[in-house]
DNA sequence: GCTCAGGCAGGCT
DNA sequence: AGCCTGCCTGAG
């Protein structure tokens, strides 16, 4: 990877795998939105940017201290996503939803954005997930000025902390309110330490996750794979079981796919959804 | 009206 | 362990 400044953004030449379009809707963040020309807008780590995609390069938009602090670290752009994807090998399932995703990358995304996303995307279509985060970062967000518009970071949890439910009903997210806020209280005190957990081993992060109450196993791989960046947790939700139902059956173990099984799981869920959705 | 959408908790067997 | 039901809300 080589990377240069330009002007009000930054180059990335030669970097594999990195598809802005499977990164952002391939189900691992809610905050990035394509305008007509396939350009993404999104905001995270408390910054507004654009993505883009030429045939030659990756665009990101901002200064070369920002992509250096920032963005290297959250597209993970140090990580051979190539020879991860090809070690994927192992059955024709695999390889076929692996070479169909080739482009995705795990995102490095905030913990405790990804803890609090997760928790209300249960139970709830995309569109709707997407529109709740809106509704709560433009109430209790900072605001973000770009490029003459005013966009929102996502609240910390010391912001949401101490609330009560019905400060969350404009976000109209339901019985998930109560979840968020527990959540929040939670992390804010620092009885769950998001970057504790970090360092620390798969099951204990499993363990203290779901001592939360509205976070389950689902939700907690979630967290575990986009937030905390275990390689190794491998959420199942509804398309995954139907994938691993027509084309694994019973005994299925994601360890078959080693250290790369998060990957995989973004893979088969990209593959899957797109077969589903035609 | 009805069902379903990227689950979870609580109660049951 | 596994099965059931209710849960906020909105789209089809």
């Amino acid at each position: 990877m080589q990377y240069i400044q330009r002007d009000n953004c930054v180059e990335i030449k030669n970097v594999t795998d990195f598809d802005p379009v499977k990164i952002f809707e391939c189900g691992q963040c809610f905050r990035w939105n394509a305008d007509e020309n396939g350009v993404y807008l999104g905001v995270a780590m408390n910054r507004a940017a654009k993505v883009w995609k030429t045939d030659e390069s990756v665009f990101i938009s901002g200064t070369l201290e920002d992509f250096e602090n920032i963005w290297r670290d959250y597209f993970d752009l140090d990580r051979d996503y190539a020879a991860l994807r090809s070690s994927l090998n192992t059955d024709e399932y695999i390889k076929k939803a692996a070479e169909f995703s080739a482009g995705i990358r795990l995102l490095r995304q905030d913990r405790w954005e990804t803890l609090c996303s997760f928790i209300i995307s249960q139970c709830n279509n995309i569109a709707r997930i997407k529109r709740i985060i809106e509704a709560l970062c433009r109430s209790f967000g900072e605001p973000i000025f770009f490029e003459g518009k005013t966009l929102y970071s996502f609240p910390d949890a010391e912001r949401l902390a101490g609330l009560c439910e019905k400060d969350l009903e404009p976000i109209k997210s339901g019985y998930r309110a109560k979840y968020i806020i527990e959540a929040a209280n939670s992390v804010a005190s620092g009885k769950t330490d998001l970057d504790i957990l970090a360092a620390g081993s798969y099951d204990e992060a499993l363990r203290t996750l779901k001592g939360l109450s509205g976070v389950g196993d689902k939700v907690a791989n979630c967290v575990i794979l986009f937030g905390l960046h275990m390689m190794d947790a491998f959420p199942v939700d509804v398309w995954i079981k139907r994938a691993i139902g027509a084309n694994y059956g019973k005994g299925f173990d994601p360890k078959i796919f080693g250290d790369a099984a998060g990957l995989a799981q973004q893979y088969m869920f990209y593959y899957a959804r797109s077969q589903g959705k035609s």
